[in-house]
DNA sequence: ACAATTTGACCGGG
DNA sequence: CCCGGTCAAATTGT
C-alpha cells in the first residue's frame, strides 16, 4: 500500500524511497498513539520529536525525488508581460473575439499554447489539516491521482496575473495518515501582497531582503499571531466541505470503498491540530530542514518564510 | 456584479 | 495511449 506519490524513480533510489515512506508510516503510527495517550495539553517533547521525524522523512523523500528527475537551477525568469514569455493566456481574448472560427470549437484552440510547468524547485511539506501558509492561493483544478484515495489540490498565486507571480502548490490528503495534507511548493513568491495577513506583521520588515526578513520574523513574530483564528476558521470551513464528496469513487476501487468513509471524525482532525500547533510553537522545529532547502537554491527565502508559518 | 471555486476537457510528456 | 497538470466555462459565494 501508499508508495503511490512518487512514481517516478528508476530502481535504486525506488527501493530507499519505499522504506523512507515505510519508515514515515511507522513515525506516524507512532504519532497517532501518542496524541491518544497524551490528550491535548501537548507540551510533550515526544511529539516534538516525532513531528521533526516526519519533517525528516518528508524532506528526505522530495530531495530523492527531485534528486535525479531534474538538475536545473531554473530560477523562473520572472517577467510579468514580456509578450515574448508569455504563454497564450495573456492575449487570448482577441483570438476568441474573432469566434467564428470554423472549427466546431465548443472549445477554443488551445493547441500550442499550453505552458507546463518545467520542474522548478519543488519543497514538499507534511503539515496537519489546516494550516495556512499566509500567501493568497487561488484554485485551478483538482484531480484524481491514480492510486491514490484523495485527491489532489492545484492552486496558484492570486497574483500570477496582477504581479506575475509564479509561485504554485498542490495539495493532497496524505492517505496513510488522512489528518495531514502533503503540500508540494512550485516556485516562489514574488508577490508582495500578504492579503490575509495585517500590516501589523510586517512593520518589522521593510519589503526588500527576503533572507533577513524571514529570520527576523522567526525570532520576533514567535508568539503573536493575529491573524491566525481568522483564516483558521476559514481553512476548516473550506477543507470539510471539499472533503464532504465522494472519497473514493475515482476510478475503479468500487469494492473496498465502504471501508473508506470512515475516515477520521473531525474532532480527531482538530485536537491533532491544536495538539501540532502547540508543539510546532514551542520549538523551531522548522528551521532545521533547511538541509533539504539549502542543498540548491535561491528562492528558498520565500520557503523560509512559509515555513515559519507553519510554525504557529 | 464581481470574485473564487468547480469541473470537464484539453494538452504534453512519458 | 495514459496520466497528471492546466485552462476556462459554468457555477457558487460574497
Amino acid at each position: 500500500m501508499g508508495c503511490s506519490w512518487p512514481e517516478n524513480s528508476p530502481s535504486k533510489p525506488r527501493k530507499a524511497i519505499e522504506e523512507l515512506i515505510q519508515g514515515r508510516e511507522f513515525a506516524n503510527q507512532l504519532r497517532g498513539l501518542l496524541s491518544k495517550s497524551i490528550g491535548y495539553d501537548g507540551s510533550a517533547p515526544e511529539k516534538d520529536l516525532v513531528l521533526k521525524i516526519l519533517n525528516s522523512f518528508a524532506n528526505t523523500l522530495s530531495l530523492l525525488n527531485s534528486a535525479e528527475s531534474d538538475v536545473d537551477v531554473d530560477v523562473t525568469q520572472v517577467q510579468p508581460n514580456t509578450q515574448a514569455s508569455s504563454p497564450c493566456w495573456d492575449a487570448p481574448k482577441s483570438e476568441s473575439s474573432g469566434e467564428s472560427c470554423r472549427s466546431i470549437s465548443t472549445v477554443k484552440d488551445r493547441r500550442g499554447c499550453y505552458k507546463r510547468r518545467r520542474t522548478s524547485q519543488t519543497i514538499t511539506k507534511d503539515t496537519p489539516t489546516l494550516i495556512d501558509d499566509g500567501h493568497a492561493w487561488r484554485k485551478y483544478g483538482q484531480k484524481a491521482i491514480l492510486n491514490a484515495k484523495y485527491p489532489r489540490h492545484y492552486y496558484r498565486c492570486t497574483h500570477k496575473h496582477d504581479q506575475g507571480c509564479q509561485a504554485a502548490k498542490q495539495v493532497q490528503r496524505i492517505q496513510e495518515d488522512p489528518v495531514m495534507h502533503r503540500t508540494i511548493y512550485i516556485g516562489h513568491h514574488t508577490c508582495r501582497t500578504f492579503s490575509k495577513v495585517p500590516e501589523l506583521i510586517l512593520d518589522a520588515s521593510p519589503d526588500d531582503s527576503p533572507f533577513v526578513l524571514s529570520f527576523d520574523n522567526t525570532f520576533t513574530n514567535k508568539h503573536n499571531h493575529p491573524f491566525l483564528s481568522s483564516s483558521f476558521q476559514s481553512v476548516v470551513k473550506q477543507e470539510y466541505k471539499e472533503e464532504m464528496p465522494a472519497a473514493d469513487d475515482i476510478t475503479h476501487n468500487n469494492q473496498s470503498s465502504s471501508s473508506d468513509y470512515l475516515v477520521s471524525p473531525d474532532e480527531t482532525a482538530l485536537e491533532s491540530f491544536y495538539n501540532s500547533i502547540t508543539d510546532l510553537s514551542s520549538s523551531p522545529i522548522e528551521s532545521d530542514n533547511g538541509d533539504g532547502i539549502s542543498r540548491t537554491l535561491v528562492g528558498s527565502a520565500d520557503f523560509a518564510d512559509a515555513d515559519l508559518l507553519f510554525e504557529f
